[in-house]
Formats: C-alpha cells, structure tokens, sequence
DNA sequence: TATGAATGAGTTTTCATTCAT
DNA sequence: AATGAATGAAAACTCATTCAT
C-alpha cells in the first residue's frame, strides 16, 4: 500500500512533467525548447526531469505513443462494433474530434512534431502511424466488400483521404465543419 | 558582357548551393542537417557557403520565398484567366501538382519546414501563406458570386479544404487522383 | 543558511571564474585569450563559464564595473570628507596606487582592455569612465573656489592630468614617485 | 625609367592602401575591421591588398614603424642641435604635437593599438617603443649633466612623464596646452 | 527524491589568406 | 596587376545529459 501510493505518487510526478512537455513543446515547438523550459513548465529542478525520463527525445516518444495507442485501440474497439460502415468511420472522427477539443496541445504536438515530421520522429513510429491507417482502410474495405460505399476508390486513399481530413480540422480549427462526409 | 557572366557564374553558384541544401534539407530535415552537410552535397567549401548566403535559416527562407512567389503569380495570372471557376481551379491544382512531380524535394521542404512549421520558419513566413489562401478563397467567391458554386461553404473553408487536398497528395504521392474534383 | 551558503558557493564560483579571467586577460589580452583559456585558468569545464556568465564579453564589463564603481564611491567619499584639497587628491590618488599594489592584473586589464580601447570597450563604459573624471574636476573646482588651488588650470584639465598621472604610473611601474604632486 | 615609374606606381598604390587602412583603423579599431573594409576605403579589389602586403598585421607593423622611425630621427636630429635642453625638448614636443595636428589618425592608431596595446603590438614593438624613450632620457640626461635641469627626477622618468603629457594631449585633444613645461 | 552545478561535444559563423583567371 | 571566388581553421556559444550532494 505505501509502495503503492509511492509509485502512484512517483506516476503522478511523472505525469506532471510530461503534460509540461506537452504544453511547451506546443508552444515553442520540440526543437526550440529546452529541458529547463520543461522543468519550469512543471515546477521541478532540472535535474529531476531525468529521474523521470531518460531522454527528451523519450518524452516527445511517450506522449505520441500514449495518445496514439488510445486511438488505435478506439479504432479497433469501432470496428468491432455491430454497425454500418459510416457509423464506424463517423465513430473514429468523432473520436479524433474530441481528443482535439479536449486536449489541443497534445493533438497540436504530435502532428507538428511527429505525424508530420518526416525525417525525424515520423520516421522512428512511421510503423505506429501506418498501422492507423490500415486500420482505417480496413474498415472502409469491409464496408466496399458489404457493399455500402462505393468501390472507385482504394482503401488506403480513403484512409488517406480520412486523415487528411483530419489534418483540415486542426489546420483550421474548424472543428464542426467535418462529421458530416468522412468518405 | 564579361561582367554579366561573371554574375551569372556568381547566381549559378549560388543556385549550386540552394539546391543541395534542399536535397539535404529533404533527406534529412532541416535541423537534422548541418551547414557543413550542405556544403559537402554542394561539393564546395565550407566558407563558401557563406559567401553566397549569409545564415543557415536564408537558404530555407530563400528556397521558400522562391517557390512560393511563383505559385502566388501563377494563381493570380490563373484568376485573371477568363474561364470558368472550376476550369480556374483546375489550373491551379494542375500547377501545384507539377510541381511536385518536377521537384519534390523542394515541395517536400517547404512543406514539411515551413507550412506546417507552426513555431519556426511556418510563423515567419506566416503572411505569405496566408496570400496563397486569400488568392483562392478569391477564386472561390467569384464562383459563388457567380452561381457556379455551391454557397453551402465559406471560401475559407473551401480554399483550406483545397490546400488539404494538395497535402495529401503530397502525403500520400498519389499524383494522379486529385485533379478531378478540387472544389 | 543552506540557501545562503548554496549562492555563496555559487557566487564563490562565478568569482573564480572572473578572477582566472582576468589572469588570462591581463596575461593574453582580451581578443588573444580564448574562453577556453578561462576555463582552463579557472580548472573547470568551458561550458561552466556559461554557466555563470553570459558573454566573454559580459567578463570584462564586469570586472571593469566592480572595480570603477568602487573607485567611484571611494572619490565620493574623499570628497565628502572635511580636509584640505590637496589632502583629498592625495587620498584619492593614495586608492588608486593601492590599488595597482594590490591587483596589479585588474588595473592592468581595465586600462588597457577598456580605459584605453577607444574603438570597442571603452566606447561601451564612456559614461563611466567619464564620471570619474566628473567626481575630479569637481573636488578641483572647489579647491579653486577656495582659493586653496591656482585657477590658471581648467577643472577639466586638472581632471586630466591627474588621470595622466596615474597612467604614468601605471606604463612605468614607478609607485613611489607620484603622491608628492598630483595637481 | 619605365621601370622607376612602374615601381613608382606600385609604391603609389601601396600607400593609397596603408593609407586607407590607418583611416579604417582610427575609425574601426584594428580588431574590429576586416581587410575587405581596407579594400573598400582604398576603393581595390579585396584580393589586390595581398599583392602590396602580406598579412593584416603587416599593415600595423609597416604604419608605426614609417612614423615612428620618422620620430626616432627628428628626436636625435633635435638633440644634435647646438641648443639649450629646454629648446631641445620643447623641439621634440612640437615635432609631436604637429605630427597629432597632421594626420591625427595615424596618432590615434599607433597610439590605441600599438602603444598601449601591452600584449600584441606593443610587445613585438617594445625595442624601438623603448627606443624612444632611452633618446628622450639622453636629453635630459645631458642636461642634468649640464646643469640645466633639476637632478631630483631621474631621466628616465623625466622621459615617461614627457610621453605622459603626449598621450593626455591626445586623451584630451588639447593641443595648445601641452608645449610650456614638458619637464 | 530532489537540486542545480558541471561537463563537453556539436554547430554556426567569421574572416585572414590563397588561388584561378 | 587586378579581381573576387574559394578555402578552412578558429572561436563563441548552446544545451542535452550526468553527477555530487
């Protein structure tokens, strides 16, 4: 119980650093911010960042992998739904939607920083983001197989095309404009 | 005469130089990169790229400014066409899709550095991306205005939903699905 | 206490470092000597320096600084006490040869990395540096006005050549020869 | 005869270089200014300045050593006169003061950066620095010997005090104050 | 755990000097 | 002689990471 509640607390500490990083990586980018800028952010000396995280690139890494993996395991917890197509893929948007109004600063991070970042940490979860979009594609392939949407195009665009989508929503921050054609 | 060669060879050099960096910039990031990098793709000297240009960040701006110049004259000659909107519009995508295919590596940099760098060289330059919208957003409210468009959609929206289409294109290098239906 | 000691060490430090620095500059020269130089001198890391000042730069305007406001205030002071002129300049010249006696290196660097750069540092500390000749001139103008000095000699120029002096003694080492007339 | 004339020109335009660095030297500081600055004021192409001189350094060597080897010989001229050492000195302080009154920039910078600057120049330039004031100690040497002067000073304080009241002329500009006592 | 001082490799930029034309 | 492009060796400064306390 006490070892318990001294995790949680050191989880909690943890946790704090990582929503700093998150709020100041969205503000001043991944690049142009410092460690000390995080350590400020969350009210902590420098050097206790790093009884928390290894690296900064592990925080950049962490705060991807945890959203995204809620997102994969959502879009897969969709799928096995009992529903049309369109309902699925409205399900997944809506999804994504709310992550944006919920949390901005998360969304904002990891498109700038790693959805988008092709050379750096695009690169190093390139598996991870694809395997959203064959998620994705699966879901409209089901749906062309059952003969709900149309089959002029291929799987993999209309997940592009989904995402892209997605991509317009945070680029505008428009956000009540898309739930209706995600095909 | 010998005096506008001399030039020449100087502007030629120089290109030599904003060229490389962009293949490197594209293979490897711009902050991945280092001048040195640049100078070795380029194949000259260290300093001599210093005597061309006068910071590492001039190269990316130049390289955008460049491109971005030429794109925004285009629209705006491809607007004073007298044609239908949607042949307008068709010209424009038509335009930006070569360029990918003549350069990509100069589209890959300005996109991925600059567009969608939110908090560096995306904020310094953020008024002429800005243009290239407002130039579309015209197009696409003269149409309205006229009847040729639907009015269900403000021309922002639509001028950002037309420059997600091109990230796409981009994102996913699927050359020759778009031209079809831009609006 | 523990805080007041930690900044004490940390002042402590940051003292070091100025004083190795001014070794290495009274030494090399201001533009000879390296920031690495300094480090060395001071037997800590080159990245240490930044640690505890901003600029090589910053060094000098500090060391210069100290030193001048000190000799500031001590002139004040003279000149507040209630003595003979000639009584004052001799006390005020008694600091000054002290000091030389006493830091010879710190004397050394502030004259001719400062007091004498005309172009570069003692540009920046002008006004400094001519508010001690102010504090002179006036302890002057007021032995004038009591008859106590001759008036055939400018304020000014009294202000000066009292300065001149003390770079005499300075160029030649030769500090014995000087308390006897410094008007 | 072509040959006189050719290197006639050579020299001509070597000087109009070393002329123009003096005055970018006054102006900038030797440190601060880049040889392409001494192109520019001498109105040649940058690499030109390497066909005339071998080194930047070479530069500042050459300009102090003209002037002050011009002053070494008037010194001793002076002191060869059949005159009383009063005129003597009085002769020497003049040359000086006219030579600040003709061309102050020369002044200004074997002054700043050769005189005092105590670790570069002034260094490799103390033999004929010391030069001087071993001819300024012989007059008054002699004239102490003579009878003339007071023997309470030593000769060779005598001369730093000379040269003290030469660089308070140029600290100052004051140069109608300078020639009535230079003992 | 917590602190922040200490470390040093890495990067940009400058600029004296050389060299091809 | 003249030009200015080409070279590359410094040197200042940054900052992620480590470490002593």
């Amino acid at each position: 119980m006490a070892s318990t509640s001294r995790s949680q607390a050191a989880a909690d500490k943890r946790r704090l650093i990582l929503d700093a990083a998150v709020r100041v990586f969205a503000r001043q980018g991944f690049h142009a911010c410092r460690v000390s800028d995080i350590a400020d952010e969350a009210g902590v000396a420098y050097g206790l960042v790093y009884h928390y995280v290894s690296s900064k690139d592990e925080i950049l890494d962490t705060v991807f992998l945890e959203r995204w993996n809620v997102m994969l395991h959502v879009i897969a917890e969709v799928d096995a739904r009992d529903a049309p197509v369109r309902e699925k893929l409205r399900g997944v948007a809506a999804f994504i939607v709310d992550s944006y109004v919920h949390d901005p600063d998360v969304m904002k991070v990891i498109i700038v920083e790693v959805t988008r970042a092709a050379n750096s940490f695009g690169l190093t979860h390139l598996g991870k983001i694809r395997e959203a979009y064959k998620l994705i594609a699966d879901i409209v392939a089901k749906g062309q197989a059952d003969g709900e949407l149309r089959t002029d195009v291929t799987p993999d665009f209309a997940a592009l095309a989904f995402y892209g989508a997605i991509e317009q929503v945070r680029t505008g921050w428009i956000f009540d404009l898309l739930p209706q054609s995600p095909e």
